[in-house]
DNA sequence: ACAAATTATGATACCGGTGTCATAAACCTA
DNA sequence: TAGGTTTATGACACCGGTATCATAATTTGT
């Protein structure tokens, strides 16, 4: 019998290839990879002692070798072009959450939407390194360009976006309600008796930023009132823009007692606004955020703010690119809702 | 001439391979392979030809296919067990920063230090992708078992790390001075007259927390004072140990009227802390922190630090790497410094 | 100018897997 | 039980590169 030489080889502790294993289960390669691969036609009998030298032996198939045949790698690429420090590390775990113990990698791939090599970078990461699929985060997830892109290379994508009721595009997406979470975030602020209440927008051109405004103004007009074109100011997500909208709608003749921003790191912004006019949070404002970021937690008082399962929606990215293709969901939505903390209290 | 051939292959638009360029170029496909590995012995007459077509039909490489002939992936791992997002998306950047245009990849892998399988995860992680190289961050960069397992597993690695008097362990390191930035940070609450200064202590066991306090201890010494070990509580580098630390500290009979925590996550704790006591910062309490973390600039007042060059860091463990291995630097160390703001004032 | 030494190039095997297709083995059916 | 199917297996080429080693081309020495 082989016992010998299945002793022998472990002995000599060097990495397995299927040509050990073949040898030592005396079958051809050919069989050691269907094995692999879980074809049908294999004999049970066969697979199991197959099997058995792998599990014994401790083979692994090189992934390189594997890719090369398959003209595909096992990597996923994590394509993006935020700014947001947790909200990247954020889906960077979720996507890690799915891809333990599958045998594929992450690959991250910051990008500038902005650069004129912006597509033909990304064509090149992917071509290059023959992608298993791709995951691509808010906002690049909504350019055309690079949608054109992924179909023209015809690599697995899925998008991680906010739901929107108009569009929807072709391939997989992730998607969340944002507009109703941010549509309790109005209701929340109308209820607690506000009635002059500030707006700051996100950029221009960013779906979020669209579906959270239409969501808080659903919340607002519920309860009667509407944003006031005079309290609203546009940000760009970015402390400062949040920081310098605040000051701006906060120096209004009219000043509002409560304020919503797009995102959390524009309501720190705003925090910021109110410390340096002197205003108390939330005895003179009330201000609200979106993303429910740790840094809602960190500041004082802890802001109230919508979240957003991004962890989760990079999760289930991951895993439906790691489904077979006729198994995948078209698309998998997400709730995002508010959470009430301190920074928000009656008028 | 092969001209129309070329013209035909380019029409063609498929991904071309060594042996599309051996064929246009009329040269052996080991002859490309020497061109493409800037092997010294091809006649300069036939690599330029050869790079011409190369640029023509715009050949690069399969990644995949050199990797299975080489035995090494062209894949750079990051990995770390750090909670900080900020610190790691720094880290990231950095070493992405370095990657750019080189041809290799970076793949990230968080790990887990406390889990049984820590060791053996990495191991694996190592040995399948068959990786180029890999960085590891604080605090794992200390831990014996893994560098023993790197040593083991003969892949090149760079330690990122504080700068310490002591040890110097073997391979390669990006260090930080952190002691000389903590004692700038003792000696300015020193200079601003407080003489009672509170301090909030990293996990033990940390390098980066030993040699904070060495530093801050330093820089109060040379100004004839020390940490009071009434006013001194050991934090674990997050935002809830900070907090919990500045409350003992601050519920002291012996109030102090200044606090450094070793790193900003803790200050921000104490921020909160200070806030809850109806503490004024800085005219009840002086709050100095470690990082220069981006929250640092958006808490009100802004935080007094010191600055740790992070993404810079990464970029040079990513260069290290990338250097062919004769011309490493075993050791490559960076400066830290106070940043004061708004947070710290006279006694 | 010719043999010897050196340099440039190519033929072939190989890295570790998968695809194709032919063939051997097992299973039916009558 | 023979003959036809179906199923399981293997031989061999191939994925796209590199390593080895033999040989062709060039340079050097005298």
């Amino acid at each position: 019998m082989s016992e010998d030489a299945i002793e022998e080889f472990i002995q000599r502790r060097k990495k397995a290839t299927i040509n050990d294993v073949a040898r030592l289960a005396r079958v051809s390669k050919k069989t050691v990879s269907r094995v692999i691969n879980a074809s049908p036609s294999v004999r049970a009998e066969t697979r199991d002692s197959v099997n058995a030298i792998i599990a014994r032996i401790g083979f692994r198939p090189d992934p390189q070798a594997r890719g090369l045949a398959f003209r595909r790698s096992f990597l996923i690429g994590l394509i993006y072009d935020n700014p947001n420090a947790q909200y990247v590390v954020n889906m960077q775990m979720g996507a890690l959450d799915a891809l333990r113990g599958s045998g594929s990698e992450l690959v991250v791939h910051p990008c500038d939407l902005r650069s004129e090599r912006f597509i033909e970078d990304i064509r090149d990461f992917i071509e290059l390194q023959r992608l298993a699929g791709v995951i691509i985060l808010p906002p690049i997830s909504e350019d055309k360009r690079l949608l054109a892109l992924l179909e023209e290379l015809e690599v697995a994508y899925v998008r991680v976006s906010a739901l929107q009721p108009t569009t929807t595009k072709g391939g997989y997406a992730i998607l969340s309600k944002e507009r109703i979470g941010c549509r309790a975030a109005g209701e929340h602020l109308a209820q607690l008796g506000h009635k002059s209440i500030g707006f700051i927008a996100g950029p221009e051109g960013y779906t979020s930023a669209t579906e959270r405004r239409a969501g808080f103004r659903e919340g607002l007009q519920a309860h009667g009132l509407d944003i006031d074109w005079e309290l609203e100011a546009q940000g760009a997500y970015t402390f400062e823009s949040g920081h310098a909208a605040a000051l701006k709608i906060l120096n209004r003749p009219n000043r509002p007692t409560a304020l919503f921003a797009s995102n959390d790191e524009m309501a720190i912004g705003a925090y910021k606004a109110a410390f340096e006019l002197g205003l108390r949070i939330p005895a003179d404002l009330s201000i609200c955020g979106y993303d429910d970021s740790p840094m809602a937690l960190r500041v004082s008082p802890p802001l109230t703010t919508v979240n957003l399962p991004s962890r989760d929606m990079a999760k289930a990215a991951a895993t439906t690119l790691l489904t077979d293709e006729g198994d995948r969901k078209a698309e998998i939505i997400f709730e995002s809702g508010l959470v009430v903390r301190e920074s928000t209290a009656k008028a």
